[in-house]
DNA sequence: GGCTAGATCTCGCTT
DNA sequence: AAGCGAGGTCTAGCC
């Protein structure tokens, strides 16, 4: 299928500059149907009602909509999108009358709203101007390959448990107790129940909490005086969270996700 | 400044469709310049490295470069982008020798560079075709008002304390302890140190570990015998937390951020 | 659909 | 710069 050359992309896009309200319309109507990853960029606001609700005034914004659902709006701030919609909603776009102080302009805004249930949430963006309406197709067949992850570290350890200590024995990995599911589960060269909570970076008292809470959950499940040892494995761990290892027993190795 | 007619939008866009490739890197190395919020469409390959590394087979995405140094790379799939670099990167865009398997061809790539130090961390896309660069300028004075937040839940709790329960007394908020600040200290109808734990939604095991952390840590610094209570304020707990919550003689109190 | 925990989490705040 | 916790977190995996 690849040849030499590069393959020529089928990448498409239709854009348009300055359109009239009702052009706009058509051409997101018409970027959703075809299943494009349709942006708009203009003077809008945003209102959002769900699991939480928002306004904001008008700006100048970017609004992307995808063609599984996804919507979001940037501003030319921040990496996060100021509002959003996840995956699984139903993207709408109609013209209303301009609705400002004089309600009897023959003026009309492009308006898109996302909507979706479970839990009822929408997304409704009001355009005052359109600057710019793109639909996109293309195709995109591949998956990120991405290392440096805390399932790196487990495989790590999994292939040279001496990493951890002299005489690791995995011997199971997300095994099942009361608390949840362990990172690794194994035992040291006494023999003792030993378990392993991973974190790919520098970690704080959360992770030491979900230890202690597996140790907790293992040594009730494993009966009496059954002594679990509970050991965190990261690149390093901050100063309270190296308090509350220590005054709950628990262990620190130091190990990064990958060798260097 | 505001008048009854819409204002108009000073918001203006450039696009080229189907440039070449120096046209696109002009037009791109020009919209970094004139910090505009830059976009490429095409058919493009990506690489990461830095508290990862990830890398990216080619296929049709959508690239954001916003003036504060912020990238974003989007497929056709999800709220989250594919690859991404955070706000304070140097966006720098350039043109290399097609870097494919035939290295003598005169055909040369759009290569895109975002790079940041603390951590060193740097995003490369290369285009093999690039179907549209837009450069957007605008303005965006306003604010996001959200509401529904575990903000709005302190505030109603302070306003009415008796929604925790009769006779309880607000002392303080974001209280110091050894473990961190605690969202409301205050004390019950009996004297007794309370110590409450807000969260704005449903909440699992890792609420009931930060609040238990409070609580010993309060028991702590408040000496000996100090009976101090610890209440989790959210709309609900899974049965886990609910669990955890007895074992360790916490309570619990049904409240969501906003009345209805 | 709910629960649990990871994430190159991001973001804001405070030290 | 690092630590800490919130987030409309999102996302994947499992039940």
């Amino acid at each position: 299928m690849s040849s030499g050359t590069p393959t020529p992309s089928s990448a498409r896009v239709v854009t348009l500059e300055q359109p009239a309200v009702d052009a706009a319309r058509e051409a997101i109507a018409d970027g959703i149907d075809r299943e494009a990853l349709v942006t708009v960029f203009g003077r809008c606001t945003v209102d959002y009602e769900g699991r939480a609700s928002s306004t904001l005034e008008a700006g100048d914004r970017h609004v992307m909509l995808k063609p599984d659902g996804a919507a979001l709006v940037h501003t030319d701030e921040g990496q996060q999108p100021v509002n959003w919609q996840p995956p699984g909603c139903t993207h709408a776009v109609s013209c209303d009358p301009a609705g400002d102080e004089d309600g009897a302009e023959g003026e009309s805004v492009l308006v898109i709203e996302s909507v979706r249930s479970t839990p009822d949430e929408r997304l409704c963006v009001r355009f005052q101007n359109v600057v710019q309406v793109s639909a996109f197709s293309g195709t995109d067949e591949n998956d990120i390959a991405l290392s440096g992850t805390e399932e790196d570290l487990r495989q790590r350890i999994l292939e040279e448990p001496a990493l951890l200590e002299t005489g690791f024995t995995p011997l199971a990995t997300e095994r099942e107790t009361a608390a949840g599911a362990v990172d690794i589960y194994g035992e040291d060269a006494a023999g003792r129940t030993v378990v392993v909570e991973l974190k790919r970076r520098r970690v704080g008292p959360d992770a030491v909490g979900q230890l202690r809470r597996y140790v907790d959950a293992l040594e009730r499940d494993l009966h009496a005086d059954a002594e679990v040892r509970g050991i965190l494995v990261a690149p390093s761990v901050t100063d309270r969270a190296d308090r509350l290892l220590v005054d709950h027993g628990l262990e620190f190795v130091s190990l990064e996700p990958t060798s260097e």
